[in-house]
DNA sequence: CTGTTAGCGCGTTCAG
DNA sequence: CTGAACGCGCTAACAG
């Protein structure tokens, strides 16, 4: 039978509530005692049941996800995972509530990150728009005591306990490799259709593309970047007029969301030419781009599993216990349309 | 607050054992008074605390997980999984045992599989041999009312509870498209090497290759497969032999494990030649492989994953609870050079 | 058939 | 500074 705080009052000759005092750090033990007690629990090997202390206190973790408005389905599908997750509350003992801010608006994420200072909050998620005001409110919030952790794009420099999101430097460099070797050594110009330079994970992943297609497919050439502001509109015009503009483009590679326009794009102005894409995030539109052929890989972050990590790591945080390190590690999906789930 | 056990029994005005009896579906409850209690739990919307009962009943999940021996990589890293979660298990509340049979023996898992009957088990895993009697053996299994999940390998046809493990007809198929489209419209053959056709989830691969090929990539002509049974030195021999014997040889497909033995025939029988080579199972071999350019991509199951998943589902079917169905799917992933974990 | 009661492992008053 | 005693939500004897 595993130990309890009964085998360690007895061992260290002292009574539970003492142990208990020490167990959670909480004044009014000597020193001698408190040394006592904690050789008591080295000793016998004590591991602390998580569930009988979260009965006996009622604990419920209430989290904050601040998330960017946007119409674009990546966003809907992360909304969707969030109150995925309310519904399993009861059985999590997790609060969830969702705020809002708008997308790629420093103020106002650092006015929402503010507002929390001070709430009793087991941790708040943010997809966070990198920019120092951001990194200092985040900052803050993690010295005021809140575990904090980015969702699908980093805030690095900050004291963040965690990023649940993929490596978006990797995921570029793999895009390129794709492109590169899907086009078979053909010759020509890429577009690349990013939504803003302002959110750190597009800026990784134009980074890691660039450096792959700059050392390893020297006959593709990059054009400039187009910021479609994940919004399906503006990119549906910008692909337009780059595609009309050149007809040496034999590849496209979209990094951000609003892959709604740039399909549009595809369909209308990119008829009958013989292009190699590849996009990020899988959502109804790009899954049926990809099966009819319109694209040719889809990379993608699984909006669920980032959510669950965020929740599983945010409360492991508040109870300081660590996680299982492989089971947070966010992998970046590649699907061709033989393995779309 | 959420209701408790009291909230029902004061809703059906009974004793809190009687509550208890309905719930647990026990006897000795009239059934009128089933009824009663039956239309409280509703009517409150009653959810039972699991972390509470368990604590209650002092409740441990006595768990087999059946693995073939084998010298192979992918092997010693299931087990290295399963002694992670080991590891766990006071945490988990699970308790861990391992059995070890001959690869690709139905016998000697049919033989294991009934030395299980009657012990009181919630929950086996089995790295599945697809023969009509493992199928029998574990149908018995589950009518004798133990949860079994399926691991690695399915066994389709059986009453297994889940199966946690990839699809590996889709495995097969993404391989086929990566191989054939990295080839570029070269034209040639393709070698396939797999472990033994007696594995469900290595004729699944080459079903799925096989069909992609034909259909999409014709200017590709697929050898004969050869049966290396997961064994790098019979797979070197296997490979050095076909090597020498052909060049015409392009591509290479290995679906099943013993990638050792491969890549020392790449090495060195295949010195100088442009091979594209798609392989299964990240290994610290494939790894170094797929950085130096030996290989172009690895297919992986993330073993710790469905070890993970393997025991959540256990332990639910084990209560009568259900999972979240997107957490347990087990995702292919696709390895190039620039993502590798 | 049904009700009472004492725990499971832990946290938390409230006296001492 | 320390200890005794009760309760969290649920199960399991043991009575009736």
């Amino acid at each position: 039978m595993r130990p309890t705080v009964y085998d360690i009052a007895a061992a260290a000759g002292v009574s539970l509530a003492t142990v208990d005092r020490v167990l959670n750090r909480r004044p009014g033990v000597r020193l001698v005692t408190r040394e006592k007690v904690e050789a008591a629990i080295r000793d016998i090997g004590y591991v602390r049941d998580v569930a009988a202390a979260n009965l006996a206190k009622g604990r419920v973790y209430p989290l904050v996800f601040i998330l960017p408005t946007g119409d674009n389905s990546f966003m809907h599908g992360l909304y969707g995972e969030v109150r995925q997750a309310m519904t399993r509350s009861t059985f999590d003992r997790t609060e969830i509530r969702i705020v809002e801010v708008p997308a790629f608006d420093p103020p106002a994420l650092v006015a929402e990150l503010d507002a929390l200072q001070g709430q009793e909050l087991a941790g708040v998620a943010l997809v966070a728009t990198d920019a120092p005001e951001v990194r200092a409110a985040v900052d803050r919030l993690v010295a005021s005591g809140i575990p904090v952790v980015t969702l699908v794009s980093d805030l690095t420099g900050s004291t963040r306990h965690h990023y649940a999101g993929v490596d978006n430097i990797a995921a570029g460099r793999t895009a390129a490799r794709l492109l590169g070797r899907f086009l078979g050594g053909r010759k020509g110009d890429i577009t690349v259709l990013a939504g803003s330079m302002l959110v750190r994970d597009h800026r990784e992943r134009l980074e890691g593309f660039s450096s792959v297609m700059a050392a390893e497919f020297p006959q593709l050439r990059l054009l400039p970047v187009l910021e479609g502001r994940d919004d399906p509109e503006i990119a549906n015009t910008l692909v337009s007029e780059a595609l009309s503009g050149s007809n040496s483009i034999i590849g496209i590679y979209s990094l951000g969301a609003g892959n709604r326009g740039l399909l549009r794009a595809l369909k209308e102005t990119g008829q009958g030419r013989e292009l190699t894409v590849v996009v990020h995030e899988l959502t109804e539109h790009t899954r049926i781009a990809l099966l009819d052929g319109t694209i040719d890989a889809v990379l993608n972050q699984d909006a669920g599993h980032e959510v669950r990590s965020a929740i599983r790591v945010m409360k492991a945080t508040a109870d300081g216990q660590d996680v299982i390190a492989g089971q947070e590690r966010i992998r970046l999906d590649i699907f061709l349309k033989d393995n779309l789930p």
